[in-house]
DNA sequence: CAGTCTTGTGAAGTTTACTTCACAGAAATC
DNA sequence: GATTTCTGTGAAGTAAACTTCACAAGACTG
């Protein structure tokens, strides 16, 4: 099983060892570096799912790192360490890129707390722009399609010049088109007797379609 | 308030007026005739949602009827009364473009259940085949602008550079193409401040995204 | 107040999606 | 066995979606 990857930037070495401990207990692959400097040379191996740095250090401070962070890995997650918890420098840290902000001193399950919600959130935000996602919806969107899918619903079973009449579209080539589009996609399906029906995963997206309608009209 | 419009053709009066009857008491909208081409003039004037059709006629039989009808309305829907209930007679039927059929002698209640099954299949379909999901799917089915209702949905607000750098885009002018489209599909808005945020319906359409993404991937 | 950053617009170009047309083998029908 | 219907393929054309480029007004920054 592959572990999430953190880096945790700290130049103070008491502080980030104890952090890299906690996360390693807890299962994470964890990188620890001493500076911002260190970290940059270290993200070329490998890229984190998250990041722990903290806001003051000497050299580049964590406000300077971070642009520098999103602007090359822009799906990577950013949690700053602050030592004053004032507002302004949370929005501060917000504002040019940190996800998120732990104020120094934080308990052990504060950080572990803020650790697992932004891996949660980072997830969340991977599902919605899966590449299947672009293909099934595209798929989806077309009226036709849409139609091809709600009679093989009710029929079950039909064949090419059943559904193009059904449709009342006169050239059945345009409909061949639509058709082959929905088997790319494994919506529908055609048996030895050139038969179409929908495939378990068509059924599905009927039920989600309705759901939708739903939702969009009223 | 707007009743559900049907057709019926028969030639035998007395069976063509006691269906009439049930159906008119039951609030449908009933138009009666004692021919296929008595129909097909009265079809000119309103097109019903449901017809109600006598295989055996003098003249023109259902079976010439219904794709002629089929051919011109696509999107009406066909109840085949059948004189013998034989199963060839049933299968020829739907071949042909019936969607569903009664055998005589029938009772009131069943011709109410299959009156009623076959308009609430025919809204089913209708549902699908929506105008609004046309805009709707098609918008959501591009990555980009997945990527900027998850951005939405974490951030709560967002002005424009802070989303195109969110994204990793180089070009902003792409990101306000994708910005554009999303506002004019009511999916997020712009408040004075010229700070984005999801609308009530983009806040749904998110969840229903982690719906589907749930549904593609296992 | 010069210069950069933000937030755009509009046109031109490119890519993708869709439609139409011409044709053709296999199956069913007459 | 000739003819119509079914089920396609492939190329060419059209429309829609997306990207890129050139430019600019207003806000903010040093």
């Amino acid at each position: 099983m592959k572990t999430e990857t953190i880096m945790v930037i700290d130049d103070d070495r008491d502080l980030r060892e104890s952090i890299v401990e906690i996360l390693e207990d807890n299962d994470f692959t964890v990188t620890g570096c001493d500076s911002a400097e260190t970290a940059l040379q270290k993200i070329k191996f490998q890229v984190p799912r998250l990041v722990i740095v903290d806001n003051m250090m000497p050299g580049m401070g964590g406000m300077v790192l971070i642009p520098l962070f999103k602007k090359d890995y822009p799906g990577i997650r950013i949690i700053m360490i602050t030592a004053f918890s004032t507002v302004d420098n949370a929005v501060e840290a917000m504002k040019i890129g940190a996800d998120d902000y732990l104020a120094k001193p934080f308990k052990r399950d504060e950080l572990l707390v803020a650790v697992k919600r932004n891996l949660e959130e980072l997830k969340f935000e991977e599902q919605l722009s899966e590449s299947g996602m672009d293909e099934t919806l595209s798929c989806l969107s077309n009226r036709i399609r849409r139609q091809v899918l709600a009679a093989l619903s009710k029929k079950r079973k039909m064949r090419f010049m059943d559904i193009t009449r059904h449709l009342g579209v006169s050239d059945h080539t345009k409909v061949n088109f639509h058709l082959k589009n929905l088997k790319v996609n494994n919506l529908i399906s055609q048996d030895g007797e050139k038969v179409y029906s929908l495939t378990q995963h068509g059924a599905k997206m009927v039920d989600y379609l309705h759901l939708l309608s739903k939702k969009i009209s009223p």
